[in-house]
DNA sequence: ATGTTGATTGACATACAAGTCAATAGAAAG
DNA sequence: CTTTCTATTGACTTGTATGTCAATCAACAT
């Protein structure tokens, strides 16, 4: 009896809900989560906007479900550093590419995580749980740092601040290539980037 | 005749525009150009909506205002660090030591700055001024760093690079004042910050 | 064919914010 | 006290976006 079978279905619904997410990274990383019109989103994900509201019950609940999905894999990355093998160094070079690679391909997320973590136009509840989930990777770049340090291949200094500096950074540049694009060419990558932590 | 002196009128009308920029300055960094409501900023201000409207023709006029501010303080301090007196390295941990008091103090302008260049909200014109001018600001820099380098007073390397990650770090540590105060006694200082690029 | 089920649509009510403008306030000059 | 100017106000118009919902579509089992 039923037309089509269930997970058929759950297969179809998993399917337009990443269209809309991918769409909804696109359009939110550029306008913002107020300037964002679900009009706009739906026609980049071809539906109807009526769709969107199937799948996400507000414009907030789509953007919560980006935020989660950008931090979900910026966790990744720093938590992911410390099961690396080599030696600490090979570790931050490892996750440093993961990142500038992310910045260079995937741009949106970042500016999608800057919002979140900036705009009071984004519910209290997301924020708060992005600006945790930024503290708690912020945590595992730092434990990286201080491992380097213990193994002498990084210079001494305040493990915190190296990690704030090396985070902004990836922030900031995410920032350079969302503004230019014409800037890709130039930027740095993870070799250049650790060479500033040499001891 | 006029019932007030014009220089009188004159003063009002410069001392209520600088009212409405300020408190522009504070909602616009929160909200972003498109989640802020005039009358929130008309609020701020301590007048009624309308009057913003006699002061700048438009919302997006008053952000303009509010970025070519934000970008004349930032080219200042970069211009203004070549005319230091002392060693390249003097002039450089000058203009950091500016540049990182003013992410402590005012992040506003940073935040603003921000979106300026990354946001499609903001109208072309006045994106694409924000984007030449960081692109000015940057080019002092490089040259600030390669004067450095000259003097044997920076690690070798593309100082475009260098600079790109200096200004990077900037924007991430204001990002990361703004979503959390807290950080900010953990906050870098120009001493640290210079110290990376020590040959 | 036909019925059944869930995905999909788009017209609609509702709400809210930008920008306008006629009316007001208030300060000095006469 | 009256006049005269400009700053200032806030009701109003108008456009537009959100979120709802009844109607439609499409696929499959029977």
């Amino acid at each position: 009896m039923p037309p089509r079978s269930a997970d058929e279905n759950q297969r179809i619904r998993e399917e337009r809900r990443e269209q809309i997410l991918n769409a909804g990274a696109q359009v939110f990383s550029r306008k913002g989560l107020a300037a964002t019109r679900i009009a706009e989103v739906a026609a980049a994900a071809g539906t109807s906007h009526g769709l969107v509201y199937h799948y996400f019950s507000s414009k907030e609940d789509l953007f919560a479900a980006l935020v989660e999905r950008a931090l979900g894999g910026a966790m990744w990355v720093a938590q992911g550093a410390h099961g690396q093998p080599g030696t600490p160094w090979d570790r931050l070079h490892w996750m440093l590419s993961l990142m500038l690679g992310g910045v260079r391909e995937q741009p949106e997320l970042f500016l999608v995580m800057i919002q979140a973590v900036t705009s009071d136009a984004v519910p209290q509840p997301t924020r708060e749980m992005a600006i945790r989930q930024a503290a708690v990777s912020r945590e595992a770049v730092v434990r990286l740092i201080a491992e380097g340090q213990a193994a002498g291949q990084v210079a001494p200094g305040r493990p915190e601040q190296f990690a704030m500096i090396l985070l902004a950074a990836i922030q900031g540049l995410a920032i350079g290539a969302a503004a230019d694009p014409g800037l890709l060419p130039a930027f740095p990558d993870a070799g250049v980037l650790l060479s500033m932590f040499k001891p």
